[in-house]
DNA sequence: CGATCTCTCTACCAATTGGTAGAGGGCATG
DNA sequence: CATGCCCTCTACCAATTGGTAGAGAGATCG
């Protein structure tokens, strides 16, 4: 309750734009979800697509956090990799709309994405030269980094995000599998990257 | 035009289901551009949830045909894997749309998600018993099949769907930046996979 | 006190949504 | 010719959508 409203409009709006979709949400729903009425969502944020963006800048920030957090950490290789990994899956399991919110913005066709890739695409530079560094020390196999980064990034945000794929296949979609699942990607990872 | 109409909603609601989503697709959308009024779409397909029903299918079908296409070549291991990536990539050239599908129906909550389960589980075990005999024969490195066919399903479908993100990372998404994309992949599962 | 500003509300609205009812044309079969 | 079936249409409809207009409550400030 103590929370301002904007506030508590931005964080329900994450949740469903990253859970249900832009078009499945509905500004109705939202403020009755919130005990308010839609003209105060609209008040605050003019549009639907107004609020859109704002969660989009929202949730950017979020993820530049995940990703900044360990550069400060100065692990070299492989356990930087790794620690990055660990994060983005305590990140999925604490806010699982927000990786939802990512593969929304990032369909094919999406108004919004350049929003979203004029934030990111900083964090992913340094992501990047980070790789090409650690490569050219021979901390990691060689191979172009952009690609190797966009491996990861796909393989982490979809063993973190597509939980019905993951029923489909009999894994129960539990912490404790979740968990586990993390391991192995880690596995998978530094069998692939550790150098020769 | 020598398309009979059934035929050709289903084909049209796969591009705008899988390009736009559910709830983003409206039958009249769907309608004017095929040239047709929304009640004949409701006369063969009673209604928007049937139909959805119905492109779920036919997909599962296409991408089954992608998984078995394979199999009977008898392929080991790396080789049998490689070819599989290559034909997803195909797939995700030829039929964007369907591997779109597939994230609209594999997000969390999805009433549909049973429906594609119940048609792809089987080709999943299949693909899982195969990866155990190649692990037991020596073919691969030995790791856990289930979560390895999740962090291969994941990548390749990352990789080969997520447009935008590669954008963002300054990836030029044309057809020789998918191949480029396809090849760097499949060193990344190579090194993975390959047996020590 | 009166004025202004901040916020949330009620009251509407035009447009779009998925879906129903049923007319009518073409074509085959009796 | 008549009957019935297959298909696509026109005509509607109730519900929901995002959004506008503006009233009113409460605090702040002169």
């Amino acid at each position: 309750m103590a929370a301002p409203t904007p506030d508590r409009i931005l964080d329900a709006a994450l949740r469903a734009f990253g859970g249900d979709g832009f078009a499945a949400t509905s500004l109705d729903a939202l403020a009755d979800q919130l005990g308010i009425r839609k003209q105060t969502i609209l008040y605050y944020f003019p549009s639907k697509q107004t609020l859109f963006e704002a969660v989009i800048d929202m949730a950017a920030v979020d993820l530049a956090k995940v990703f900044e957090e360990g550069a400060s950490r100065e692990l070299t290789g492989l356990a930087q990799v790794e620690a990055l990994v660990r994060r983005v899956f305590r990140l999925a399991v604490a806010q699982p709309e927000l990786l939802g919110l990512i593969r929304e913005v990032t369909r094919p066709g999406s108004l919004t994405a350049d929003h979203l890739a004029s934030q990111v695409s900083p964090v992913f530079d340094r992501a990047r030269a980070f790789l090409q560094r650690e490569m050219d020390a021979g901390h990691l196999r060689r191979s172009d980094p952009s690609m190797l980064l966009l491996s990861i990034y796909s393989t982490v945000v979809g063993v973190a995000t597509e939980l019905e794929v993951q029923r489909a296949m009999g894994l129960a979609p539990n912490l404790r599998g979740t968990l586990a699942r993390r391991q192995e990607l880690i596995r998978f990872l530094r069998a692939a990257l550790e150098p020769v």
